[in-house]
DNA sequence: CTCCTTTTGTAACCTATGTTACAAATTTCA
DNA sequence: TGAAATTTGTAACATAGGTTACAAAAGGAG
């Protein structure tokens, strides 16, 4: 039962107070483990959502894309995140992104009815639940918010003075500009260039991963823009 | 208690059988009436969302507005729907648009820990709050992909083709272009061409407030473009 | 019916971002 | 360490959509 430490960190188990009490709550549900190689789809955009499936172990991204294959990546996630737990009830209970595992991954399958069991029989799983389907509205919403404002130089200034929240200056890119670009949904070159840009009028001092915040004064104003 | 038989519209309480029923229910805990005028907001975004509002009576807007005022209308809700049911519990409760009054309106107000006592009262209340949190979620996930993904010409034909489901071939807008636009979160001129263009390349014949579908094929290829 | 307001059509011009293509740099890994 | 693969920089050009401005048309109120 490697998997009960890896459950106990869970928001949604949050409210279990030891390893004892949750393996007590999960010894009356149905629910099995499911391996993914690298690569491999774990669940398609428009798939019907029929359980809720928590991250165990690996990582997995969900991505949405349309009908020319443009993708736009919504967010990767890691253990011991439940995947679209938003979209298990409700009436159009399908996947809104494709979820690919990015490395071998293993996870909890929990059936739909399970996962109802649970909430009858554990009121803080019920809370968390729903508190954790509220916070997926709130991140979708805030996504929505970042996507549909800003121009380029938005996203960018947002990205970074959220990467700087310290303000030590300086922030060390983890993930390369096909992936940012992806992520701010627009095409790789336009970074690139806006990236320049910026580091060209002296905003943002930019050497292959590291950047440095030069006028944060400057960057802030992009924001909402 | 005028507002019993719209409440019992609501989906929040489908699963209650009776007035009787509901009057009960509601006799257990705190909540209370609340009017507002034409153009009163009743939510500026980012306020904290203490409280569940159901729309009992006229209608309200909900905008997204960023730094510099461009505004974004994110839907218009009406009676008896609740207002950012996915915002009362979660990390980050507040409103993530502003709520802006139609009409005069009036609604319910269940203050957080009353919808926590309803939704322990009552397990048909419960689910139904949890079906109404993860709709709201679909709801927003699908505004996300339309937005981020189609051309302004893929938003029109989704539009279009959504109005005219049963295929009748003329629709009949009931927005001004101005509103369309918004909700298109393009600019209204933008629309006018764009709309000038499909009518002038056949695609469709648009005659004020009356649009006529001529290629149903060319308007799906815009779809997911 | 007529004046006023709102909505729509349209044009000229601007700008941000997309597209394509290729070379330079960097990383990976055999 | 060296070859192959990936990532980045950059340029030329294309295009969708934004901005501004104004006139025409439509809708309402008196």
């Amino acid at each position: 039962m490697i998997y009960i430490s890896a459950l106990m960190q869970s928001p949604l188990f949050s409210g279990i107070e030891s390893e004892e009490e949750l393996k007590n709550l999960l010894g009356t549900v149905h629910y099995q483990v499911k391996k993914y190689d690298e690569g491999e789809v774990i669940a398609f955009s428009g798939d019907e959502c029929k359980s809720l499936q928590v991250l165990i172990e690996g990582s997995v991204r969900g991505e949405m894309m349309d009908l020319n294959g443009k993708v736009l990546k919504i967010e990767d996630i890691v253990p011991p995140r439940p995947l679209a737990i938003a979209f298990l009830f409700g009436n159009n209970n399908r996947y809104p992104v494709t979820v690919t595992a990015n490395e071998p991954t293993v996870n909890l399958l929990f059936p739909k009815q399970s996962v109802i069991d649970l909430m009858q029989k554990n009121a803080s799983f019920l809370t968390s639940f729903m508190n954790a389907v509220s916070n997926r509205a709130q991140f979708i919403s805030g996504k929505l918010k970042f996507l549909s404002f800003q121009s380029l130089r938005g996203k960018i200034a947002h990205f970074l003075l959220e990467l700087d929240r310290h303000e030590k200056g300086v922030v060390t890119l983890t993930k390369t500009q096909e992936e940012l670009a992806e992520l701010f949904g627009v095409a790789r070159p336009s970074l690139s260039r806006a990236l320049r840009e910026l580091h060209n009028e002296g905003t943002i001092k930019a050497e292959g991963k590291s950047i440095q915040i030069i006028k944060r004064v400057v960057l802030k104003e992009y924001l909402g823009k």
